[in-house]
DNA sequence: TATGAATGAGTATTCATTCAT
DNA sequence: TATGAATGAATACTCATTCAT
């Protein structure tokens, strides 16, 4: 990671990422940034206006595929659970490829003193939230899910799950497959609030294997630079739905 | 909280909470406590020998109930799901009338340049972890919970979920209750795992009425000190119902 | 000026005033009171909160006289051109005495950046253009003056010409005696606005001689601390009228 | 003003004055002219060697018309009061005109920092005050002015007067009419200093209907560039009238 | 128990300036 | 002519901690 063929702008913020990972947010100082770039602290300031600038940049780094998973979820009009399971799975694949990434997930409460970067990251939470929970009540819509709990409590259900997971995953020092487990969990999980039992139900794997699926993710995983150029729609970049 | 009838390191880990609440890790800072309790920052150090030993404080009082708790459930050989319901709600009450003290539940990743304080946080959640599975076991082996899924899924599920709901009803304000949506939730989760379609499940505040959990309680709440002498257990403080 | 037997909070203000004579208010910085106090930058925190209070302290001491002044002049019941010569005679008595104070003159411009500083500068100057106008229009009620002329012109004339020579005795590295060169300067403008011829315009320094004026002057020059403590007003130090 | 059709070398002295005018010295740094400019701050070295060049620029603009006007009443064979008058109404012209540059008459307590302009503006004030007092000593010569003062007071009295007045001009954003203003106060104090009374002293307006002032005046106003050519003498350049 | 004064190391940020392109 | 990237030194200010009283 950070390596020498991105632009500056991009290996600060993975940088950012990393010290966010290894030394938390209270050790993310510009000092510690330069000291690891090998450049002077000032020439940071060439690249982002103030230390808020780079904190959001992290945040954006680590929800820049959502809108893109959304996307693909919806378009490619996946069931609840397949929907469900296939972003977790993305999720999980990004952080054990990238596991630093992973600390981001965590820094709302450190943020208290960066208003804008917590208001940031309570967003995308809440957009996850929100998608999720769209999903859930399309299941329950459905038929997929029990009607007989409230889609809300099945979303803290899963979310928090999975997010303590992830916790354990980091303070474990990653000793364990953490899209196995998180997946596993989940298949407990939509088990117990499905109305139907599916025996294919931990086949979700599948999704992956699916063509459109497939290169929606490749797209992901090979997008060139951490920021678009203007003008150009993460989106668009994958040419089919 | 934070009176004046408290002893002066018991008030400095209360102020400490506070700010942990309100300000974060980060805010936490020797002049922040001294501004607050109207001292001089050099008189924090009569009680404390540095600011670590503070942060370590403030987790012992976070978890200063644990010890107590385990024993009840154990000495009124509850059950499993009793037990579990016991506990968090025990915790959400604690919570509901000391928000500020929930905060601690959320610093172990800002504590990593703290890693004494780090390492303690992560024994807490440990123990209590292993409690937890320890009665999920229980209930697994005396034909309460499911045995089709490892205790230890059930025990990510159900804790992370309840910390998770912590974690929004801080970010919201407290402006749900938050022991009503813990329990009702974690009454899902226990039907989810469970073998019996209970019919009362959702008694579990009589614990709280039979006598010995009382007393139990009461102890909890009407201890003077934050800090228990050396020597002394804090479960022999309560006179054992 | 600066010596060891002030409180550092004094001393600091006179370094500062130092340092605001010989190079400017850009040469106001931390590290320069602190290497010239030879104490850490850091100390100089415990004593004012920032630098604009430092500033603000220096604005505070170059006016520390002029409610001394008014008053004495007011309560001597001085005529408009003895009053006015009085006050000047004071401020260049002052200046020859401390002349690096004279530098606080001409901050206001180089303010521009500290708005407050900037403010409380405006205010000390009109407040003394105030209380000159007062005195002449008071001349002009009592025939000593002319009232062809609006008492503001001839408040304009009086400031601006003290001011400019007090600048050139400056640029001059000090070369002239400043309060002779004034008060002749004085004496030829007031004159110029005279009603009446006086043969002894000159005898200003009279003024000085009479006993109450010495003594105000006194307790001017010899005021203990810049810094009053609270309760004591400043003109009741001294106990004559 | 800076506008298009200037050379960049001239619309950056422009910049430089503006922004001396709203910030203070203090406030002139490369990066506020380069963002003003809309260009790089290393554009800004292609035109000036380094920051004190364009300190120096705006000294040499804020005085660019002084040689013009110092010969223009030389050649005009004007009467003291008259050149005093003509001089000073051409200034207050010109600020009115262009309000910013008189912020420049008050940079030089705040050049300490800088020696090189602070020198450079040292020289404009004394050339000014030198040919000042070359005019009033000439009017006592002739007859005009009072040889009972001596003529280095006379300028003080003026040249003070109506910095002090110019001074409170920018204080009070403008809000008055500054040429009226120090024009009706010089004719108070050439009044004042005069042996005869004139009743056409307040004619002085005249000066600029004469064809030749006016000619004179206009090569002012209508100069192309603001840095002439070396060796052409920016007198020259006006066909003489 | 308490405090006032102090400090060294560190915080984010700004500055004038340089240089390869 | 212009710029993007860089920098060393400085800026105001904060931090946890110490020590004499």
């Amino acid at each position: 990671m950070a390596n020498n063929y991105m632009k500056r702008k991009d290996r600060i913020i993975l940088t950012a990422v990393e010290i966010i990972d290894q030394l938390g947010v209270q050790g993310l100082t510009i000092r510690e940034i330069a000291s690891r770039q090998e450049i002077s602290e000032a020439a940071i300031y060439r690249h982002f206006a103030n230390k808020t600038e780079i904190l959001l940049g992290t945040i954006d780094y680590f929800s820049s595929y959502d809108a893109l998973l959304f996307r693909t979820i919806e378009n490619q009009n996946m069931k609840a659970w397949e929907g469900i399971t296939f972003l977790f799975a993305s999720y999980m694949e990004y952080y054990e490829n990238y596991p630093a990434i992973s600390a981001v997930n965590f820094t709302q409460e450190a943020f208290q003193l960066e208003p804008e970067a917590r208001q940031r990251m309570e967003n995308v939470i809440d957009d996850r939230l929100r998608f999720i929970n769209h999903l859930v009540i399309k299941g329950q819509k459905e038929g997929e899910f029990t009607r007989d709990i409230c889609s809300e409590s099945i979303v803290d259900i899963i979310f928090g799950t999975v997010q303590f997971i992830i916790l354990r995953w980091r303070a474990k020092n990653y000793d364990f497959a953490l899209k196995e487990h998180v997946l596993s969990t989940l298949s407990i999980l939509i088990e117990a609030f499905s109305t139907v039992k599916l025996e294919n139900r931990f086949v979700w794997g599948g999704v992956f294997n699916q063509e459109v699926s497939a290169s929606a993710l490749d797209s992901v995983l090979t997008r060139p630079g951490l920021f678009l150029e203007k003008g150009k729609d993460q989106v668009n970049e994958k040419s089919e739905g």
